[in-house]
DNA sequence: AGTAACTGACACAGTAACGTGGCAGTAAGA
DNA sequence: TCTTACTGCCACGTTACTGTGTCAGTTACT
């Protein structure tokens, strides 16, 4: 691929992601202008609107995987792991800022493999209960839901801190919450 | 007005709102359909699309209002305050699972409104900083999204918790976390 | 039981987005 | 410098949704 076509394409995809996020039925038109590229360009690279969305869930989900796999979110020590990962998926959540849930409905065919990275970070959050760090009675539902939560909180709201620092608030949040000690 | 019209008028909003809560773009035939009833009689009540949304952020906005006002965010003790307003906010959040930031964009009428709401609990969480329940060195910025989110967390991903039940859980995440102590 | 309010069904024009075809111009890379 | 991959632009048919008109039929309330 030529290097002006593989930056159009990123820049295609990157502004999808960002302007499908906070308006889902935003139009290819909107997109190709937004990214300084002619509509045709865009339906040259994904035949229909939905092949963009794809290919915007594609790389959000390449992202994650690998963040998953740097933290060794099965092998290392759970404190270790957890803040790796934090830190990794912060920048992941900012680029491809589109929401999971409304992903899944709009493209069943990457079900299966958000499933998969559902499912593994399940398994890292029985880990914290079991292994020490989480209380024992909390339901892991809760404790999943909480942690995503305050990982969207943290990219979203708080675009000053860098990922470091956004995953030490978001770590010391889920372990001790805002209360006084 | 007529019984029969009420009850139309109401499921029309309800249905509006659960629908558009997980697909913005749902169209008004959609909604019609799942509300049981007529296009046409939709259109009778809200003569423009916006305009049915606009009835369903004020239905919400209406109802967060008389939460606040009953859990009296601005006098009670904060503790009590912040459980009561936990408690009934949740159905709130149930019954109107509209997004609230996404409602800004689409309704900018409902904007001072919004933020005239967002200001007290605002107001409300620096109380809480300031007399006691929470750390003196956390953010009000990143408090507010925290209780937010929780909230928002317990309302939907929990719908078997009661709303008090769900007041529980959030309180004691938000001021304990989920760490071992 | 009678009246007035309300509803459902079909039909219609207007608008906006989708997806496609073709072609001349431009810029990357050998 | 030359080839060719790539782009921008204009035009077109198609589909889906919005909002409106009409009217016969039904349902709530007096």
């Amino acid at each position: 691929m030529r290097a002006d076509a593989a930056r159009n394409l990123d820049a295609v995809l990157r502004t999808g992601a960002r302007l499908l996020a906070e308006d889902p039925s935003a139009s290819m038109a909107t997109i190709a202008a937004e990214a300084g590229v002619d509509r045709r360009t865009v339906y040259r690279r994904f035949p229909t609107r939905e092949a963009l969305l794809t290919a915007v869930f594609q790389a959000k989900l390449d992202s994650a995987e690998r963040v998953m796999d740097e933290a060794r979110l099965e092998e290392a020590p759970v404190a270790v792991a957890l803040h790796r990962y934090v830190e990794g998926i912060v920048p992941v959540t900012r680029r491809w800022p589109v929401d999971t849930r409304r992903m899944m409905r709009a493209d069943p065919a990457a079900r299966p493999r958000m499933e998969e990275l559902s499912a593994r970070l399940d398994r890292f959050v029985r880990r914290m209960i079991e292994e020490g760090p989480l209380r024992t009675g909390v339901p892991l539902t809760w404790a999943r839901a909480t942690l995503d939560h305050l990982i969207d909180t943290a990219a979203r709201q708080t675009p000053a801190l860098d990922p470091p620092q956004a995953a030490d608030l978001v770590v010391d949040t889920l372990l001790n919450g805002l209360g006084r000690r």
